[in-house]
RNA sequence: GGAGAGGUGGCAGAGUGGUCGAAUGCGGCGGUCUCGAAAACCGUUAUGGGUGCAAGCCCAUCGAGGGUUCGAAUCCCUCCCUCUCCGCCA
């Protein structure tokens, strides 16, 4: 949600920030209506002081036992109750219409950000090993490794997954190995909820714009998308002492979306599923903190490919091929050689106060008198999905087994090698 | 799922229709005192919004949303949450 305030000392830089991102003007219309809002307010809040100062009037005469003189001011405020009425009415209206306009308005890209309407636009800003070409991809390794896709067919249908054996190993083996790395590093673990209110998904810009794309649940819940909804929507609606950020959090979680707009892409294999594991980091601070932040985040998210031995590079999104909430976002692509493509594996966003507004997250400052919104990043460190899929293809073997990379080891029993099934 | 109790300021806790945004205590902040500190004492201490150059004035908020009333923290309804007992359950 977007500052008001700042909206309305200076709606230009807002609708230019809009055009970055390849949008029509539209805080006019917010605009337009906040001022419509604000008259009502006006004359309402007149209203009812009024009432207010003939109630007082009224409990003094009535206790003073002047009760022709009470009755004379009942219906002297009998006539406001109406208008009262009306104007609370048009109220209730005029807010719906505000939140309804600004909350659908994406957050504006920060200033280093660079112009682009689409993923041609981004900018590659890193790049970090060396990319062995060839091989399969990682479909036709999985499927003599342990992934069985008709079973999951048969039981949940298309863009579910399941893995046996060994590969359900590694798969579990890279999530653990995730979080470990993080924690070690200085991260909170969290175990989180899977389902969550509409708020908290309103809170971190899923709702309402992207309603499509998610799960809901009969009783009004939502499968969360990312675990960023249930992390970041931790602080939601509390006041947090300066002292405490910044928070670094962490957890390993499924995801869920409905992949509503991406009927026919990546259909073959494990790259976009409804349901999938990520390791996810989230970090509340202060508005100064921000920058570093996002710096160790992405650091973090490098750190798990780096260990790994996953050749990647790093890319700064421009302003039109960012998420709704983020002011800046970083992809981590991952090298995957039977491909012979780069891949999004990780996805680094600082969304500044855009979410903390939506959720009322907020921090007192030492010293300072009132309160400020905090900043919230989210990013995944990383998607464990994806990492299998890596992995599978960077450290296949002529023979179609699959190395098992040394820093899962720990973690997989004994188990070396995935060999294909005869 | 059934029965009951309850949600008030940073915390504890009064308040059951009329100057209640809310007593009191604790905590926080400022001050007096002190070489300094403690204690004691004095003062101060919510958030959001509207309006105004400003000082200020005004509105809203006692879990959330509706309702009754001239007037609601107080009465009624719905929902959310917490606790106790019973049932069920990984």
């Amino acid at each position: 949600m977007h500052d008001l305030k700042a909206l309305r000392a200076d709606p230009e830089r807002f609708e230019a920030a809009l055009a970055r991102r390849g949008l029509p003007r539209a805080f006019d219309a917010v605009l337009e209506a906040d001022k419509a809002l604000r008259t009502i307010q006006t004359l309402l809040q007149a209203d009812l002081a009024r009432r207010n100062d003939l109630s007082k009037a009224i409990g003094a005469a009535m206790t003073r036992g002047a009760h022709a003189e009470a009755e004379a001011l009942r219906a002297e405020v009998a006539a406001l109750k109406d208008r009262i009425a009306a104007a609370e009415a048009a109220e209730a209206g005029a807010v719906a219409r505000v939140e309804a306009l600004a909350s659908q308005l994406p957050n504006l890209p920060a200033d280093d950000v660079p112009d682009g309407l689409d993923e041609a636009g981004n900018v590659e800003v890193k790049r970090w090993g060396e990319p062995r070409a060839g091989g399969l991809e990682h479909d036709a390794l999985a499927a003599r490794l342990g992934w069985d896709p008709e079973a999951a067919a048969r039981l949940a249908g298309a863009r579910f997954a399941v893995l046996s054996g060994g590969l359900a190993r590694l798969h579990r083996a890279l999530g653990q190995f995730m979080l470990d790395q993080h924690v070690a590093a200085g991260w909170q673990e969290r175990a989180v909820p899977l389902l969550v209110r509409e708020a908290a998904m309103f809170g971190t810009a899923q709702l309402p714009k992207f309603r499509d794309d998610q799960f809901e649940t009969v009783d009004g819940r939502w499968l969360i998308p990312t675990a960023e909804v249930s992390l970041t929507n931790l602080v939601r609606e509390t006041i947090l002492d300066e002292a405490q950020l910044p928070m670094r959090l962490t957890a390993l979680t499924p995801c869920f979306r409905r992949e509503a707009g991406a009927a026919g892409r990546d259909t073959r294999g494990l790259i976009r599923q409804h349901q999938f594991e990520k390791v996810e980091l989230v970090t509340i601070c202060t508005p100064e903190q921000a920058e570093a932040e996002q710096a160790r985040m992405v650091e973090a998210a490098e750190g798990v490919l780096e260990a790994l031995g996953l050749p990647y590079r790093r890319m700064l999104l421009c302003a039109g091929d960012m998420g709704f909430a983020a002011r800046r976002t970083f992809d981590l692509e991952v090298w995957l050689p039977g491909a012979g493509v780069f891949r999004e594996i990780s996805s680094i966003s600082w969304c500044g106060d855009f979410q903390a507004r939506r959720m009322d997250a907020r921090f007192r400052a030492k010293g300072e008198k009132g309160t400020r919104f905090v900043h919230t990043l989210n990013g995944s460190g990383v998607a464990v999905g994806r990492a299998l899929v890596a992995v599978l293809e960077n450290f296949q073997e002529p023979d179609g087994s699959v190395i098992v990379p040394p820093p899962l080891l720990p973690y997989m029993g004994g188990l070396e090698r995935l060999t294909p099934e005869a």
